[in-house]
Order: C-alpha cells, then sequence, then structure tokens
DNA sequence: CGCGCTTTTGAAAACCCTCAAGCTCCGTGG
DNA sequence: CCACGGAGCTTGAGGGTTTTCAAAAGCGCG
C-alpha cells in the first residue's frame, strides 16, 4: 500500500457514475445515491500494488485518476496483464462477491484511487435495484473485455496485436469524455508486452515500425494516436465487444 | 437451431444447482425453485449454433449433457474459442443483463440444453437473493476463467497450453461429479487449436510428444489422462482461479 | 554526475506456422 | 460388398515471426 492522504470529496465517484451510465440508464436518485456512498481517497505511487493475489478485501476500488492494471503470472513467474481501467472504472468490484483476489493490481503510474467498504456497497446494491443491475452489466461488459483480449493475444500477430490494445483503451478514455493527447498512456514497452502476451524486444520493434508507417506518433516513451483510423485497420478493431450504448 | 423435442423434466436442472453450489451456499428452499423453474429441452445436432453474434436472445441455455463451447471471430476470420461449458454450467446467463450476444454457441458434440425465459428467471432473481447472489457469483468465476485463458494463451508455449486446458476441464467435470474417463472431451485436435491459439498441425504435433511421455493416452480423436499429476505440472496448473470452494 | 530504468540494436536460434500431401476411419450409396 | 467421399489425423520440408541473449545508448532523478 502506498502512503495516502484521505479525503471526502464529493465529485469523486462522478467517473463512477459516468462509467456506469456507459451501459445503463441509471436513474437520477441512484446516481445521487452512488455519489455519496462513503469513501476515502489515496493517492497510489506509480507502481504501488493496490492488492496481491490471494488477498482478502474488504474495501472496493475506483479508479479516480491515472491508470491501474490487473495482472496474473504463471508458475514460471511471466506475467501477463489482463486488463488496464481508465478513470470511471470499477476495479475490483468481483470481490464484492469473490473476496478472496485472483489477480494482482499495480498503478501504471501514480493514480488517485476511492475505496468504499464492501458493506456499505452491499447495503446500496441491495437497496437500489437500478444500481445492482448497473454494476452487474459493468461486470459483463468487463467480462466481454477479456474475452476480447484472449482473442487478441490468441489470434492476432504483433502488429494489430499492439494497435487493438491502444485503440480500445483510446476508446474507453474517450468514452469517458477524456482524450489520449491530453493523458497519453503511460505503458512501459515492458507492459505494453505483457499485455499483448509478447516480448518487450518484439514490442519495441514492432511499435517502431508501425511509428514508421504514421500510424502512431512517440514522443519518449509516450504514444500518441495521430491516425485512429489507420490504426483500426491494423488492429482488425472492432469496438462492439465494448458495448458502448 | 437443432431440431429438438421438448419436454418438461423435474431433475434437468439439478446439474445448475449442483454447478451454483461449487461457490455458493444455496438455500434448499432456494435450490428447489431453480429446479422448478418452466424449461424447455433441446436436443443440439453436432456442431449446431445456439447462438450468433450479434443476435438478440430471450432464453438463458443451461447445459444438461454433452458439451458447448463460446467462440469469437476476428476480421481476418480466424476464430478463438473462449470458453468450453461442461453439463450444469449455465451458458449465457450474461445476456440476461447485455442481451446482445457477444460470441457465438456451438455443440462441441450431440447436447442436450435447458432453456429458461428471461422473464421467469429474472423474476426469479428478483424474488431470491440467495439466488441472484449465486448467479452473479457464477458469472464472475467464470470471468476469472476468461483471464486465465488469457494467461494461457499469452504466457505460455504450447504444450503448457494444452495440458493446461486439459486439466482445467477435467477438474471441471469431476467438480460437477462427472469424469475424463467416462465422458472424454471430443474435442478435434482444429477445436484444440482455435482454443490454445495454435494451428492445428503444431498441435498434433505436441500432442503426439505429450502421448509419448506418458502425460497423456489416446484413444482414436479422444484424450484420456490416465497422469493428471504429470499433465498438472506440464501446464502449470494451479485450480485457484476456478474457486472451488 | 552517476545510477537505474527504459529504449534501442544486432545476430542467431527457437518455436510455431504454412503449404502440401498422404493416411485412417467411417458412414453412405451404388 | 465394395467404392466413394468427407472429416479428421499424420507427416515432411521450408519459411517466418517472434524469442533469446547481449550490449549499448538515452533519459530522468537524486
Amino acid at each position: 500500500m502506498a502512503a495516502g492522504a484521505e479525503q471526502n470529496n464529493d465529485s469523486v465517484l462522478a467517473g463512477l457514475v459516468h462509467r456506469l451510465r456507459l451501459h445503463s440508464a441509471l436513474a437520477d436518485a441512484d446516481a445521487e445515491a452512488l455519489k455519496r456512498l462513503p469513501h476515502t481517497v489515496q493517492l497510489m505511487r506509480q507502481n504501488s500494488q493496490l492488492a496481491r493475489t490471494g488477498e482478502l478485501t474488504t474495501q472496493c476500488a475506483i479508479l479516480v485518476k491515472g491508470f491501474i492494471h490487473r495482472y496474473r503470472a504463471t508458475d514460471l513467474g511471466q506475467r501477463q496483464i489482463l486488463a488496464i481501467y481508465v478513470p470511471g472504472d470499477p476495479i475490483d468490484f468481483d470481490h464484492l462477491f469473490l473476496p478472496v483476489a485472483d489477480d494482482g493490481l499495480q498503478a501504471v503510474k501514480e493514480s488517485l484511487v476511492a475505496y468504499v467498504r464492501h458493506d456499505d456497497l452491499r447495503e446500496l446494491l441491495a437497496s437500489r435495484p437500478g444500481i445492482a443491475e448497473a454494476v452487474t452489466r459493468a461486470l459483463l461488459v468487463d467480462a466481454s473485455i477479456f474475452r476480447e483480449w484472449t482473442v487478441n493475444v490468441g489470434r492476432r500477430d504483433a502488429r494489430a496485436r499492439i494497435a487493438h490494445l491502444l485503440c480500445e483503451i483510446a476508446l474507453r478514455l474517450k468514452a469517458q469524455g477524456l482524450d489520449f493527447r491530453d493523458s497519453p498512456l503511460p505503458l512501459t514497452q515492458d507492459q505494453i508486452a505483457d499485455a499483448t502476451g509478447l516480448t518487450p524486444v518484439h514490442v519495441n520493434r514492432t511499435l517502431r515500425s508501425l511509428g514508421a508507417e504514421g500510424a502512431i506518433q512517440r514522443k519518449g516513451p509516450l504514444v500518441l494516436l495521430p491516425d485512429p483510423e489507420a490504426l483500426r485497420e491494423v488492429g482488425g478493431f472492432d469496438p462492439r465487444y465494448l458495448h458502448l450504448r
């Protein structure tokens, strides 16, 4: 756990409401109730852990700012990144029902995380079916994304894998009202490798080749997207699996 | 859709109850209510489709007998199998909340499927929170399995991928009170390839090599498992992600 | 200014893929 | 009863994408 300041800011959970409304029609009363949920906010340092595989949790995390990834490791120590969360995303609401953590959670860069207690959230879900349904739907959309990642890693070559990953994150950011340009993804090539099932060396070469064609633009460690359309082509990206309205 | 006889057998949904109880403590009253859910039963011919990507659904399917797989295809027509369901598994309960189908569903071999109407199931979930929680938990366990498949395809070599796949199915069958020996997996090498992100040719060679070592035993198209322990070793299989009690 | 982390580059090797053909098994029909 | 055809399995040779190993260069930070 990173050191963190506790606060109680009213609009911290607005991003979560926005995310739920991407998939569900949430009544205003429900939205207000959600935002009033008691919560604490923590600043997570880059690379700090939110949870470790096997741990028991009693709180749920919501990403407010920054990026967080979910990963799992094989017995041989090979790491596979399974999800990359953007602001507004519920990070581990699955722990509400399966309190033992499957996966590790780590801050990609310095991030702001809101915590709500399982008890409080459970109470809210029980009293407001609209919220319960919206949360369930969000969990199922996440599952659809997990499946697309399997497709990505299993059936696309290196260029397409990376392009697809970037398209997805760009679109999910945009859906949250954010922009790749404003908050460019600070993934290292190591992390891209672990997300796509490749090696860092090959990611480097592929990124380089994509840059040469103009499909992406690079500034230091960051990747910008000058040509989303071209990238979409390369990645064979079809956003239906994101279930955006 | 395959031609199918309609019936109304009382114990058809017992497998589903068993599956839910792998993860949740279900009250007897809840279990009885579940089994009394109105349903029809259909016999699906080998390779027949239950649903196609993009279709709207109004019923949920439960696998009673046989095997069914879930798949998705890339824009280039490459197929990736995303899940293999065993008897007792709820197949598409996600459509209760996201009625537009993400994925295709196809019978691996002749299978028996029970259908319940969304309306009936929704009513049951609303009136019995214990069932609602058990179903949510089952969906989340499935999500955990999806993630492990990403790890499998992304970070293991061919031998380990296939071994891991076989270990998982064998264990899930066993948890349902079935046995690999009684109902050996009728996957073709093509299907194993699509499940593991490999090509059929390489699956053939790998299967052959696993057989030569005695890790598996083969009888015609079928794969038997004489030595689960050896396979577990090869696949780096750690069953925790299955959340079996 | 130097240390650590990340990126970059090169060369060789490995794993897996593609292409292609032959084989076995089995159900169907002549 | 045997020929035919299809589906799935097997095998070989060659090629390609990706990996491994190794080392150097760039960059940010204390």
